[in-house]
DNA sequence: TCCCGCCGTGGGAGCGCTCCCGGCGAGCCT
DNA sequence: AGGCTCGCCGGGAGCGCTCCCACGGCGGGA
């Protein structure tokens, strides 16, 4: 509750002048060895910490970055991606000695706040392939890092490995003997989406592709299967682009008298908390999330020291259980 | 990237003093109709944005609250719960014209960080019971409102009702002809464990307890109903204090080859999307977890306007499915 | 008519810091 | 011995803002 102590202050109390408190504080090479340990003690007598606002003014940079979680992606507020991401993130910002601060951009006007004399830089997380948000942001001139993967403009970005992980799902299948693979894709306007769908096809390698498009929620898992089963009666296996959907997929099985994985094989993605509980608990591919979150904040402090940091694809891993 | 206008320069434009035009952006009444509007076109024109740190510098407030989870809360990252609560804290923090700092304390010593001069004010994020971090903070004259229940010390909080659901479950139960009703409790260090099971307690209304606990992971449910059927395997509903802990009672029950709810109801707690899509759908409690992210900011908001807002217990809702 | 008060306004001071320039010794070269 | 360099240090200036004091002009009361 008593008044912090300032550089001033601490300057007179070590006998020194105000610029060598300062260069002590910001690690200078040039103060004597007995210099800086008179002030250091000064500092932690009086318990100074720096005012954080008046070194921003001056050196107009804030110290902080922005997390920036994108319109619409109310996806991320219904499984544990979101807090596992932030987690990484926020590990990983924290130990650069910045503060991470939170924007979810709920139809709110970003742009005011989105400066460089606010924030130093961004973290954009952010599914949707057709967001103009990393343009606009790349337009201002702060340094960006998205979290997926950009679509046309060249942003750094971080994103997992949804082709791979999708073939290792689809060759999983293949070599446990299925050969009628179906697949419940993602919305096609999200990276994740249509790089999944990729990889299905890819790993498919000519065998006849039996696609539906879902949206990753249960419920177009479900329909997307029931459909499939209208078209192909026969299929022996299905791939669905995310758990939510599996789980729907699983239910329009039952529904249908397929056992699981008896008659039909189910791979999901992302290893959900769900994957664990459905019956049959699900194969599934798992994507290091909270890596995710930790590779955006060092890649955006690599940026910001000046580096120009390669984008990552981070690799993910099939998890098989008892549904395939 | 042209640099942002000052101040003064706005001044300059609109041909008034650099007092006239704080004045305006603060939203004094001390200036004419005329002044103001030649002052607000200046402002549009230029693209004026006040500058943070200056104005935090001389104000001595930041116009930023932290949102701090205190360590351990492992839980959290595995729900979707603090994704919610994040949404619903960074709605209103962001309507309240502040911005919303996440500091995840792993380990890290936030005290520092943590101080009138860098933040207005703190929302924490805590169930664990014996948290010493709320006590502390106060110590720190920062005002601070607390997201679940403080244990001894009389902090500004916003809880959910967690006994008053429990109560609802157990007489959901013995209003479906239950009698036989046990639990599996949350850990006793934490509020939303120890209310649920006072909850328990009294709804019973005098009928036997049959009580085990558990400390909210699958695993432990599933051990715990184990013990249950053991001692009293005549039961014929079991009340567990979290969802996690009722898919793992399902599973305890299957084994033993009682059937749910034919034989045994269970009702669990959260309402998380597990509870959706076990086998059977899980009767459950559900809580408001948006608004009590929502109510936390709201609170601190008005603690910062001076006020001496009272501390909120919001209603919960039982929501019963297949399992009951 | 004169004076007082008040509204609206301009601008000086100063928040706590970093940047940078200039100065002061001590050592080294010529 | 004189001059130069170099390491180390002090402190002025100034970042962009708010606060507050002082000032000019106008209206109303005596």
């Amino acid at each position: 509750m008593t008044p912090r102590p300032t550089l001033e202050q601490v300057a007179a109390h070590a006998g020194v002048g105000r610029g060598t408190v300062s260069r002590v504080v910001n690690g200078s090479p040039q103060v004597s060895e007995q210099t800086r340990r008179a002030v250091e003690a000064a500092i932690a007598e009086l318990g100074y910490v720096p005012n954080l606002a008046a070194r921003a003014l001056v050196t107009r940079r804030t110290g902080t970055v922005a997390l920036v979680v994108a319109e619409g992606e109310e996806r991320l507020f219904e499984e544990p991606f979101f807090a596992r991401a932030v987690r990484g993130i926020s590990s990983a910002v924290q130990a650069s000695g910045r503060q991470l601060v939170l924007a979810l951009s709920e139809g709110r006007p970003l742009e005011r706040y989105l400066t460089p004399q606010h924030v130093d830089g961004v973290l954009l997380l952010s599914v949707r392939a057709d967001d103009p948000l990393p343009r606009q942001l790349q337009g201002t001139g702060l340094p960006v890092v998205l979290g997926g993967r950009p679509d046309g403009v060249d942003v750094p970005h971080v994103d997992v490995d949804n082709a791979g992980g999708a073939r290792a799902a689809v060759a999983h299948l293949l070599a446990t003997g299925r050969r009628r693979i179906a697949t419940v894709t993602g919305p096609p306007d999200m990276g994740a989406g249509r790089d999944r769908l990729a990889g299905y096809r890819d790993a498919l390698a000519g065998a006849e592709a039996l696609e539906v498009t879902g949206d990753f929620t249960e419920g177009s898992g479900y329909r997307g299967v029931r459909e499939l089963l209208d078209r192909r009666p026969d299929l022996d296996a299905v791939f669905a682009a995310g758990d939510s959907m599996a789980v729907g997929a699983l239910r329009a099985l039952r529904e249908a008298g397929r056992s699981v994985p008896g008659d039909v094989a189910v791979v999901g993605f992302d290893d959900s908390p769900l994957a664990a509980v459905t019956d049959p608990p699900l194969t599934t591919v798992r994507q290091p999330v909270e890596e995710l979150g930790r590779a955006m904040a060092e890649l955006l402090a690599a940026l910001l020291a000046g580096e120009e940091p390669a984008s990552r694809v981070l690799p993910t891993e099939l998890v098989v259980r008892a549904s395939s």
